[in-house]
DNA sequence: CGCGGGTTTGATGATGCTCAAGCCCGGTGG
DNA sequence: CCACCGGGCTTGAGCATCATCAAACCCGCG
């Protein structure tokens, strides 16, 4: 189950990784399972871990006042679940986290990540590139957001993140690409035709 | 003028700038001035400098196959214009970045930074909270463009940076929101009359 | 067989875009 | 001092895109 958290380390940094690091990280990430719609994060709670999909798919989404869902994240396989804002400012979240599949995930509280962080070289090579990966993704999504009609933003994420498109229903796809799940029906529609 | 530099520098960690690393620091940032309209970056080059806004604003925006500026950031004082993407990966960039007013700036080298940051740790407890800031504001904003209208998203923005409204004219702020400058006119026509 | 989750299709309407024209205001030059 | 110009803002008419509401369909599963 940590092969996965280790191998996914390594895949980031050229610093080693040491056997008693390994050890200190597997003492303080623990194996979660979330069953289908179970959640993660509930809007008004301060998120104080972050999750490590082993295995499944989550989604980050706000629940507006006429109910709707607005999804805004989704994480697979080697991502991270967690609400950035509300850990690092210690604020009440204003998002659902909540598993779409059957999940394994390993948690962290963010106090250990840091401490992590500070006592293993790897591991701040690490988070300083995924930063880095995050802030690269987010332009690209807004300036997509910005520049791209709603059907050219389809087959961007098309493009983009395939792996979305075949594991995720229609609707979620629309939900987070922010428009409305009978527009994206007819958007494919309408290429299909050829 | 790298005054602002060690205060802004100052301004976000917790460990002294020591007087030698202050020489270090202005030894690899210099002093560019900037015209209006004068280029810092231009599509298909590789962005390999930031530049740190002393004084002045700057933008950074695409120009579609008909002629039309996306602007997708606004750079003021104390912020770093810069193509992330093309700086990190060394990819040609898909943007142009200007100086929207007359502009002072500094600026320095990714690898002159990259050893400024290795050998000096307030920049790198610096770097990484920049990092933390430019994610939470590009999640911030990605959710704004999902959830909200343009009406909302202009009263948004009014909210999380009244700076850039006072200080850009309405067609750029309408760019920056990705709604045209007609229909920002018009958002705003229906708010005055009361 | 019936149910739940997901997708499709159609009719209608709101929102925001395009194109065109006019206005406002500060700066420049005759 | 006035005329003109450019940049920016406003207003109107018509249109495209996308949303909403409603209904039907599809299919895997208990």
């Amino acid at each position: 189950m940590y092969d996965a958290l280790i191998r996914y380390f390594r895949s980031y940094t050229s610093n080693a990784l040491l056997g008693d690091e390994i050890d200190l990280i597997q003492r303080f990430f623990s194996l979660t399972k979330f069953k289908k719609r179970e959640f993660f994060l509930q809007e008004g709670e301060v998120c104080t871990y972050s999750a490590f999909i082993v295995k499944g798919a989550m989604r980050q989404y706000t629940v507006s006042e006429k109910g709707e869902e607005h999804i805004i994240k989704l994480f697979i396989e080697n991502w991270w679940a967690s609400d950035y804002e509300s850990v690092l400012k210690k604020t009440p979240s204003i998002y659902f986290i909540d598993a779409w599949e059957e999940t394994d995930a390993l948690l962290v509280a963010k106090t250990d990540l840091m401490y992590l962080i500070n006592r293993i070289p790897a591991l701040l090579e690490w988070i300083r590139k995924l930063d880095n990966n995050f802030v690269i993704d987010a332009d690209r999504r807004i300036s997509a957001s910005i520049r791209l009609s709603a059907e050219e933003r389809y087959f961007d994420l098309e493009k983009t993140h395939p792996e979305f498109i075949q594991r995720f229903p229609q609707h979620i796809i629309a939900s987070y690409l922010g428009i409305n799940r009978e527009t994206l029906s007819r958007i494919r529609s309408r290429y299909v035709k050829r």
